[in-house]
DNA sequence: GTTCCGCATGAATCGATAG
DNA sequence: ACTATCGATTCATGCGGAA
């Protein structure tokens, strides 16, 4: 039982997680498919099964993370007869049940959010990135996140595109990263737990997940360079490409080849990307 | 049992509800008092011992709401050892048994969150303001609560394009199809289910509450002009105020003489500004 | 380079209609 | 009555080409 590195997998991710080694991964960060009202569509899951759906692959979840590990589980109910559904919500009682802790749930502010007009709610702007533990002390970078003051709130991750290498190349290198070097020497403060993120909408032949500063974000509060991350619904391969950015081992698992193969084409991107930068 | 009409009154919520004629309130909102590990500290309810305390009076709120009313629960659970506690989603599930519908969760961003620095987390600058209602059917004036529309919208509509004209359809399967030029000419967009508002930081003399911003939002939003506000926990009288500056009638509780006191002398001030206003 | 500007796109949800 | 399908409604963003 060895550990692959940085590697996207094809097949049900319960399968393959009980091929992993125990405590072998610092970060799990993932965005589950959504429940979904058609029962046979693909990916959709009943929102009265998500439950007994989610639980034994959050055991094997909790089997390989690391005891300092963290799992961020990127996640929002949607509205079903008038009403939001539980399964989220009692997701967490059953996840505690099991073990975890349940340290925190930061918001994602999405500030484009879909529109639409209803004549009982409003659009919904805000996801849940619902952060569980194994135990009460756990890896946690703070510095690596704060921002200058004052400008929290308004500002903007830049956007890491892969489609092009030369636009990808300069983007890493005045991307996010240059721009945190930049505020060095200036004040600093941490940030809240409430995350402002526009989410990725323009030409993509995928149906897009969280943007990539999301996971970016999450990598660099919760794990060092050479850390393994595991997302094991790694849908277009955004948390993967986002580990390789920065410097991190990232492991993928995902049913849909299509995905996977998509996947792996923008990690890729990205690792000849910083051969070359390292070259 | 007849409705009082703009009183604020001394006493537990659950005895005062009791005398109040069923089906009255056309909205209620309330920020209840937190949950604190000390027992016997002022207002401080037991995490452990917060939903069998509060249910009673959910009970009695919902005898006393008009069928078409709505009922705006602002929360947050605390942080215990290291964890997020449970009570507010249990709340959520046993509110629904109880035969509330879970409507929406509105999150209020609080811009000017409370500084502090913990190892294992960051400042937490969120609060739910929880959607209950008795049907699915309930008032809503959304138009009420319209934003001016983003900048985006100065440059996007200066020329429109064909396709601009008439309805496009969506590419991929969502469904989705637009006609941007029924957006010309409006200055305003419908609101999001995140509500950014800063919280009021001068007042010294009360625990902090939500900002006259909040209920002002929600009261415009599920009332009319001359309808009947209710919040159980009235505190330092901002939902009072709120209600009164738009209109509406009040009706407040708290178990503090003191906060009743200072409830009653912040809404006199509202009241007599008003009839001065009438002359 | 740098700014400007056109425009396709997105984890949506409800009500009506049809089977 | 119950489920499946379809039509209607709506913002704000980042990309890419143009100026």
């Amino acid at each position: 039982m060895e550990l692959p590195t940085d590697k996207i997998i094809c097949g049900d991710c319960e399968e393959v997680l009980k091929k992993l080694p125990p405590k072998s991964i610092d970060l799990i960060l993932t965005s589950p498919p959504y429940s979904d009202k058609r029962n046979h569509t693909y990916g959709g899951i009943h929102p009265d099964k998500y439950i007994e759906w989610f639980l034994p692959k959050a055991d094997e979840l909790y089997r390989v993370l690391k005891d300092s590990g963290t799992f961020v589980l990127n996640i929002k109910e949607g509205a079903f007869d008038g009403e939001r559904h539980t399964y989220v919500i009692q997701l967490i009682l059953e996840l505690k049940k099991r073990g975890w802790c349940w340290t925190e749930e930061f918001i994602w502010h999405k500030r484009n959010s879909y529109p639409g007009k209803w004549p009982n709610r409003f659009r919904d702007a805000w996801e849940r990135c619902i952060q569980f533990n194994k135990q009460k002390k756990f890896k946690m970078n703070q510095e690596e996140v704060m921002m200058p003051m004052g400008k929290w709130a308004e500002t903007r991750f830049r956007n890491l595109s892969e489609n092009d290498k030369k636009r990808m190349e300069s983007k890493v290198n005045s991307g996010f990263g240059r721009r945190v070097a930049n505020w060095t020497g200036r004040e600093k403060a941490y940030p809240t737990n409430v995350l402002h993120l526009a989410t990725e909408s323009s030409n993509k032949n995928h149906s897009a997940t969280f943007p990539v500063s999301l996971p970016t974000w999450f990598i660099r509060l919760f794990s060092d360079e050479g850390d393994v991350i595991l997302d094991p619904f790694i849908g277009s391969g955004t948390t993967a490409v986002a580990a390789k950015i920065l410097n991190r081992i990232y492991i993928g698992i995902d049913t849909d080849l299509e995905y996977c193969k998509l996947a792996r084409k923008r990690v890729k991107a990205i690792e000849s990307l910083t051969q070359i930068k390292r070259g």
